[in-house]
DNA sequence: TGTATGGTGGGGAAATGTGGGGAATACTCC
DNA sequence: GGAGTATTCCCCACATTTCCCCACCATACA
């Protein structure tokens, strides 16, 4: 499984490639095959997963059935945002327009690492991400993780 | 299998002809022979299966009790409207005018991926469906999926 | 200071979506 | 039943987009 970590600020050139960090290709498993599922993600964020991580939620979506109605609704919405995406040669992704429109991109993007998948930001939309959540981490992990060591 | 994901909105042409989009294209297997079954699709849309796909609805359908008035019902109603149509040289399946009227298909029409079927909508009334289920993908997957990780 | 690595930019070839013409087929109305 | 009309199918041509490859520059490292 991969574990990506880490950010950085690239740009994002005229034809809309955003770099993916030497680091985190280096953390790709062999299955991935340079390969990555881009898609919109929670929060306005583009989400990267690699070829084998993303085939895992695929994978629970196929499960659904098809002849319920609310199953339906939500393997629409997961799935018209999804694009499978090689790295060329300099280990870079196109961003599809429809998610670079979502996701606020415009000539920078903030790449991190989210242990199985990496996320794209427009550092302008992060920054006020963060700053709407209003929370300091000390608070916000013992909120979520609970106050136990 | 194949697992159809992803968007894009392309044209109808005079002759009711609609692309399917080199993406998914390239998703078919070679059983499928370039050709789909295009039938009416639950809510207001067409589906589109690859001949190998519409095989395994088609025995789901043929697996039902024929003396039980509904299972006749569905059989009916999921048959009637099914029509085989092969791809021509450029990618392209002429929709049937019945399902077009269906769908309300007018001079644009959004194609979204949905697993094991492609399926065609007015971009309009896909919008309102969206609209209409007033429920974002979060809460929805929870409901759906289950909350487990 | 030379070399390897990693990010950036751009040019050209191939692929893809779009529109239309014309032959073959089916359909309808007289 | 036949002529006219509409529809379907197959092919070609064009414009745009996408993809692949090469060159450049900056930084880190030895």
């Amino acid at each position: 499984m991969a574990r990506f970590k880490g950010q950085a600020e690239y740009s994002v050139d005229a034809k809309g490639r955003v770099a993916i960090p030497a680091k985190m290709r280096a953390a790709l498993s062999p299955d991935a095959q340079q390969t990555f599922t881009l898609t919109k993600g929670f929060e306005q964020c583009i989400y990267v997963y690699p070829l084998d991580e993303w085939r895992i939620q695929e994978d629970k979506l196929a499960r659904l059935n098809s002849y319920d109605r609310e199953s339906r609704l939500l393997v629409r919405m997961m799935l018209m945002w999804a694009e499978e995406i090689s790295l060329d040669g300099q280990g870079r992704v196109s961003v599809p327009r429809t998610l670079s429109d979502y996701a606020g991109l415009k000539d920078r993007a903030l790449i991190i690492g989210a242990i199985d998948r990496i996320e794209i930001w427009d550092p302008v939309v992060f920054e006020d991400y963060l700053a709407g959540a209003s929370s300091n981490p000390e608070e916000l992990a013992e909120r979520v993780m609970g106050s136990g060591p």
